[in-house]
DNA sequence: GCCATGCGCGCC
DNA sequence: AAAGGGCGCGCATGGC
């Protein structure tokens, strides 16, 4: 090992790969680390033999190999478990992501497809969920040894490949963020589960109230509440449709938007509020406290890292990017004593950047002057003065202003300014108000304009591309994903800039909101980084319009003040 | 009993 | 001229 590592130190790449006991970094066990030279050998570390920290200096030197992984998330997260440091982002290449980059889209390809894909061979998998904690195989060393070398060759072809594309510099901003998202990955959420489980006690006791109303309503009404042989299951679709059709109601579906419009029948307020509580008791019930890690007790999810194709992030098991708004719930997202979040959130960003994209010269004036957007349209659709403009024409705004970064017609934003925000509109009162919105900001009209038909390729700031047909999509993908690429760096630049604040980790990142924990007396500082890094990632990609972001320092995510 | 699918809805 | 963005998850259902 004493002289493997200065050697590996002098190559231009090595593949990497490990094998675990697990899915689990912090439970599971680091037993193989793989690495593939150029022309040269694999070398397999038994860590059950060896101490992988001995690899420290390969992976912390700042201008060492290429690292060339697939999905070096998952490989992360145990090597640091194991003690070793993350290598700079520039440093790391995954194929994963590369593929990701290349494809423009969210699917995460798994190695022995992108292998089939890319070099036309089979790469056998059987071997992955073999016993890695007891003694070691001949097949089972090839098998290793096989998944480390062939990401030499897919690293060639790839890099070719996204080069052609002119990718290369997208992929690099995703390379610089992986360490981040590991580190948010290993940081965890901290979570009150005694907290958690009042609340959905209290959630489920709602539901069943509300079921038990609905009964008696149905009875009351007269209307038969045996369906298919038993008592109706207010969580059916078909049943509910079927009881509000014998209740005399015309109705194509059960959907909310469908329900809101008859929200004066009190058989479908009382569903409303059934759905919301039954929601609730479901999606965060008991059974969400599975996600409770036993050993840190703090919520370890998995963090995708290009989830969406336009470049966001998702998460799963759970997804932390879903929670209620619903204070009760967010309470439950809290450190212990003498730790604090800060949490802080990008303004208007995605009005922002389409205002950069369609360059509309009054909404680029009124940013560049720091005024009310929503203010500004509402008195230019409605020919008020600003000072004029009421809290409902303010609303309308707020509708017209979200809408138009997903492209909404008329009839879609009447629909919208009506389940989002409780305005009711004919669709020829909304025709008229989109012609004016139009004339107001012809810039945006010009950018809707100039959209091709057909299938193209669009890019967000970073270069990244996606293929897409729907008007809608051409003008949405490169607003939500060059949010998306500034959130990003903005992950990149804290993980590069740790130890300004040295207490501080990520523990949520929700598209355009980032939520730290640190200890209570760094907060400030770390408010201050936090912002400070927020504000200079995005602004690297949105030139001609300020990037503003808010910041708060509360003893958890609802927000309640220290 | 397992799995795929559609619906409905939580978040941005 | 019109044009409804991006996810993940729980439930019911229906096929095997």
């Amino acid at each position: 090992m004493a002289s493997l590592v200065p050697e590996l130190l002098g190559k231009p790449f090595l593949g990497l790969d490990t094998e675990t006991t697990g899915l689990d970094p912090f439970t599971d066990r680091l037993r193989l680390v793989q690495l593939a030279v150029p022309d040269g050998p694999v070398y397999l570390i038994d860590c059950f033999a060896v101490d992988p920290r001995l690899l420290a200096p390969l992976f912390a030197a700042p201008d060492g190999p290429t690292l060339v992984g697939h999905d070096l998330a998952f490989d992360l997260r145990f090597l640091v478990q194991a003690g070793l440091p993350i290598p700079p982002g520039r440093r790391l290449y995954d194929t994963m992501l590369a593929v990701q980059v290349l494809d423009g889209t969210g699917r995460q390809p798994g190695l022995a497809e992108t292998v089939r894909r890319f070099l036309d061979h089979d790469l056998p998998k059987e071997l992955q969920t073999a016993d890695w904690g007891g003694p070691l195989s001949p097949a089972m060393l090839d098998y290793a040894a096989q998944d480390a070398t062939v990401l030499l060759p897919l690293f060639t072809i790839l890099t070719e490949q996204l080069e052609a594309a002119g990718l290369l510099r997208a992929l690099k901003l995703e390379s610089r963020a992986l360490p981040a998202v590991v580190w948010l990955a290993q940081a965890g959420a901290p979570f009150d589960s005694d907290a958690w489980r009042a609340v959905s006690d209290a959630a489920y006791a709602e539901q069943l109230r509300l079921a038990e109303e609905l009964d008696a309503l149905v009875t009351d009404l007269l209307v038969p509440n045996t369906l298919f042989g038993r008592t109706v299951n207010w969580d059916s679709a078909p049943q509910v449709l079927a009881v509000l059709k014998n209740a005399g109601l015309d109705v194509p579906d059960t959907r909310e938007e469908t329900l809101a419009q008859h929200r004066e029948h009190p058989l479908v307020a009382k569903l409303i509020a059934y759905r919301e509580a039954a929601k609730r008791a479901a999606t965060y019930g008991l059974e969400w406290l599975r996600f409770v890690h036993p050993l840190t007790g703090r919520i370890h999810a998995d963090w995708r890292q290009i989830g969406a194709a336009s470049g966001r992030m998702a998460c799963t098991r759970p997804n932390l990017q879903n929670i209620s708004r619903d204070p009760r719930y967010r309470a439950c997202f809290r450190p212990g004593e003498g730790r604090v979040l800060v949490k802080a959130d990008y303004s208007q960003i995605e009005l922002r950047i389409a205002a950069e994209l369609s360059g509309d010269e009054r909404m680029l004036a009124a940013f560049a002057r720091g005024d009310d957007l929503h203010t500004l349209t509402a008195s230019s659709v409605l020919g008020k003065a600003p000072d004029a403009v009421t809290k409902e024409d303010r609303q309308l705004a707020k509708a017209f202003n979200f809408g138009l970064v997903y492209g909404l017609g008329p009839a879609a934003f009447a629909d919208c300014a009506r389940t989002a925000y409780g305005l009711a509109l004919t669709n020829d009162e909304a025709k008229t108000l989109c012609d004016r919105f139009f004339a107001a900001y012809p810039g945006l009209k010009r950018w809707h304009r100039s959209q091709p038909a057909g299938a193209v390729a669009v890019r967000t700031a970073s270069g990244r591309r996606r293929v897409v047909e729907r008007f809608t999509e051409k003008l949405n993908t490169p607003v939500q994903g060059t949010g998306a690429d500034g959130l990003k760096l903005a992950l990149a630049l804290m993980w590069e800039t740790r130890h300004r604040c040295p207490s501080a980790v990520p523990v949520l990142v929700v598209h355009d909101e980032v939520v730290i924990e640190c200890d209570a007396d760094e907060a400030e500082r770390a408010r201050d980084w936090l912002a400070d890094c927020m504000q200079r990632g995005m602004q690297q990609f949105v030139r001609q319009v300020p990037v503003a972001v808010e910041a708060l320092i509360c003893q958890d995510w609802s927000g309640t003040p220290v």
